[in-house]
DNA sequence: CTAAATATACTCTAAACGAGTATAAATGGC
DNA sequence: GCCATTTATACTCGTTTAGAGTATATTTAG
């Protein structure tokens, strides 16, 4: 091949021409903090472990684990981020996958006394909350406690028509008589396409999205507290989801939002699982966190056809019902090709 | 919901209580490196914009487009990011995203008198080679300069079979007799699966995990240069593609990877594409990031029936048979659920 | 003993996928 | 101008898979 394009022939700028270095000052260094969000499933609620500053536990605002990355400390950024949970939470992570890394200035404003990061990594953690080993400090908390707008097991929830719809709509229109630059999509399709307004669908993997518009349009605790929305447009209004940490629940935001998704295409549920489960208790965990019901039927099928489980050959009884085969996971998977996630068959109008 | 399942209580040891902050002499300070993988598609070619020291032009490496965050001039990441490759290439970007944040000491070791950022960020950006604005500085060079292996245009490349799979081989022999701890998947098993042997179908979206295979059997150069591999491993053996400074070409692989993965379920092919273009054309450019060779008949039938393209009315003539109708992408499917990407279907086993 | 709950095996249909056939309309060489 | 070649595009067909429903088997609870 030994192909050779070479860019136009102009003149070069001089800058162009030397690879940059930081100064002698070294003053491009920043601070990156290690956030973990560590994601479980407990009688069938998904949760994270959070935990609060029990120094101002007047105003205490929940937070991810998290710590400074020290280059000396920690040989790699994983490897700190594991310290910082075991030593804030007892946890020894088994799961982890980077996330993002988010450094937008004046994201994540000082809510207290501690001066924070300038650059975070978010990670995503899934761990057994059930394993004998518990945690020493922290507690397991549902998702929906911070984001209540994607709970939808029991249907879509009040909140988005009592709150987000109006607030959301007020937003963009105060932005309609502008005759700049117009955005790439406008407001009102943003809005509708994330809210699943109009007849448009849900898609439950919008989870940051949502996340991010809400802060936009300065309807999350985080964007009066970063001085990017007014007080005066909160009125009365309650507040949308509980507030966290710094950016944590933006790294919150994208560790559900990659949950979601993985667990389609990577054999990731099973982290969750302890090392024998039922059929049944496999999609009631996929359910926990996909949202919706799926068809019973078709995801035992679709589950033992792709080879993700075997049975153990045991049976567990006391189910209340007749006793169902306990399965575990079939680890050869990831020596096929791109080892397959769990099958999602949309549900039926009714849950069986 | 409201729902709070604490963790077991124990004794918390002092230090799990207290957040962590960064010390007085501001110690965990770290510099943050930014570095672009711009991809397009030049006469059917994959390829990506390297640039290069010209200082020290006798055994000069290629390189990345990057510079340091200085979260003073730089609001946000990508925003410095656009600026350093502004700088150094002339080009303004278009799409971008980002890829991974890097940080494992020792694997961007200086290879000459700069000192390379410990950690960094790569990001994906996706613009048209061809498009008059050209670059200024940099060359546009086919991915498979650096990564060899990667091209299966022609079928499965000869290197694979002469060098890469006897030299990993050697590597998974020489671990064998160890009775430490085993790995979670065998030296042995990761070779056939990243490489496609014994039978093992070949997986276009493995392309990190190719090169850090490689990288860890200490067969690629920047291995030898980080010490992680001695210089008799080597002997007279060719290099295993075209190495780049610092940790550049695991950037460049993640950012291919990504590619791959992407354009299969966004539409983001339409990045490297002119406005308007022919569903030839359209299918030359994902097979140029994918690889093999699509259905005709059925790439035009999924692309149209996705909606992702729309015609523009005009026709192009002089394609050396019959004109063809161009098309345009139809913007509006970002509106609707998860816009999709290109749908491919295998090859038959002769290409039309 | 029976109702309720759960487990599990099958069946059926429509859509999607993978592959092939047929035909239309240009170019290029002679 | 004719014809081989190349590309464009429409249509068909069988197989697989997804989505949904039906039927039946075993439990527990009372």
């Amino acid at each position: 091949m030994n192909m050779e394009l070479s860019g136009r022939a102009k003149p070069i700028p001089e800058k162009a021409q030397r690879a940059p270095s930081k100064d002698s000052m070294g003053h491009a260094a920043v601070e990156i903090g290690l956030n973990a969000a560590i994601v479980a499933v407990l009688d069938n609620e998904p949760v994270a472990l959070v935990v609060r500053d029990t120094a101002d536990s007047a105003g205490a605002t929940d937070g991810l684990p998290f710590g400074p990355f020290s280059p000396r400390d920690h040989r790699t950024l994983e490897g700190g981020l594991r310290t910082w949970v075991r030593d804030q939470t007892g946890l020894e992570l088994g799961y982890a996958e980077q996330l993002y890394t988010f450094g937008d200035r004046g994201r994540h404003v000082d809510p207290g006394d501690m001066a924070p990061p300038i650059v975070s990594i978010g990670y995503l953690a899934l761990t057994q909350a059930g394993d004998g080993r518990g945690v020493s400090n922290g507690a397991w908390r549902t998702w929906y406690h911070y984001f209540p707008w994607e709970d939808w097991r029991r249907g879509r929830p009040d909140i988005i028509a009592n709150e987000i719809e109006p607030r959301l709509k007020a937003w963009a229109e105060s932005a309609k008589p502008s005759n700049g630059p117009q955005p790439l999509i406008a407001r009102a399709d943003r809005i509708r396409m994330c809210f699943a307004l109009d007849g448009a669908a849900w898609d439950e993997e919008k989870v940051l999205e949502r996340y991010e518009l809400l802060y936009e349009a300065g309807l999350v605790d985080e964007a009066l507290r970063d001085g990017r929305s007014s007080a005066k447009v909160w009125g009365d209004h309650p507040r949308l989801g509980l507030p966290m940490k710094f950016d944590h629940r933006r790294i919150l935001a994208t560790a559900i939002n990659r949950t979601r998704a993985k667990i389609k295409y990577r054999p990731v549920v099973f982290e969750l699982m302890p090392d024998d489960f039922t059929l049944y208790e496999l999609q009631k965990t996929v359910e926990a966190i996909l949202g919706p019901h799926l068809h019973k039927q078709n995801f035992r099928r679709l589950v033992e056809g792709a080879g993700l489980v075997e049975p153990t050959g045991e049976m567990k009884t006391r189910t209340g019902g007749r006793p169902a085969k306990l399965f575990r996971f079939r680890r050869e998977v990831l020596l096929e090709r791109p080892a397959p996630g769990v099958r999602v068959s949309a549900p039926p109008s009714s849950r069986n």
